[in-house]
DNA sequence: TTGCTCCTCACGTCACGTGAGGTGGC
DNA sequence: TTGCTCCTCACGTCACGTGAGGTGGC
């Protein structure tokens, strides 16, 4: 059982780039020891890694994962971190509607515009009117 | 009948501020006559100026937007390019439904969460265990 | 003189991508 | 020697926000 991995080992596992783990690092959402320059990431790693990326996919910003993070960091399972991830993820999700919405109603007009313009093409077709 | 406007007038009665009409002015998307060192604008930019903002809201880039009014002020009415656009929302009606698609499932796993950290504060609550 | 609107740089933001130039060990 | 992986700058991208410092006309 692997105990230490590269930063090439990380990046493929998550099916990142090693850019994006040094890009996370300078932002102190991962740590990693140092072998002369290389890194080194240990098993705690992979776990706050697959934190971060589920954080990203459900829209929080980094500066928003370094936050919570260093909550449970801080103390484990303390009611007070909890409802303060609690109120994030309420937050979170009201945010998320509002730009399903905003999605469905640009997928509205995008549909009514493609329709006038098929409209249009088929209307020059059958008058044959201008055909430069 | 107003005939030319101020950058003022115009970031108002759009609701954006001067920068963005100078940011759009940079990238060609506008370009107002002067008056010494101020910008007129005329009829037609306000026009423009709806379209630049009515692709934004249905997700184009600025570039993207772009070129479709160039496409536009080229020759108008021509059917290559209504088929060129045709393509282009049709491309983008595709991406925003991946988008929408994204959205939900992270609407439900966030909902996920905060049931099961729901359930953990309860817990706490009723067992009574650490009430530091 | 004060206050408002306008102007031009030019750096900052967010999450990395993308070279440039160089190193270590098989 | 070649090839692979690793490294550190540091500039580029996208759509502006945000000062800094200055001007013109009521």
């Amino acid at each position: 059982m692997k105990t230490s991995f590269t930063i090439g080992d990380l990046a493929r596992e998550f099916a990142v780039t090693p850019r994006t783990l040094r890009f996370y690092e300078d932002k102190q959402l991962l740590n990693p020891r140092r072998q002369g320059l290389n890194r080194l990431y240990s098993r705690r790693d992979p776990a706050r890694l697959k934190l971060v990326l589920m954080g990203k996919n459900v829209g929080f910003s980094l500066t928003g994962i370094k936050e919570m993070l260093d909550l449970y960091d801080l103390k484990d399972g303390q009611a007070t971190q909890l409802k303060v991830a609690l109120d994030k993820f309420e937050g979170q999700i009201a945010l998320l509607r509002q730009q399903k919405q905003d999605i469905e109603q640009a997928i509205e007009e995008l549909t009514r515009t493609t329709r006038v313009i098929s409209g249009m093409l088929h209307e020059r077709q059958t008058t044959g009117s201008a055909q430069a």
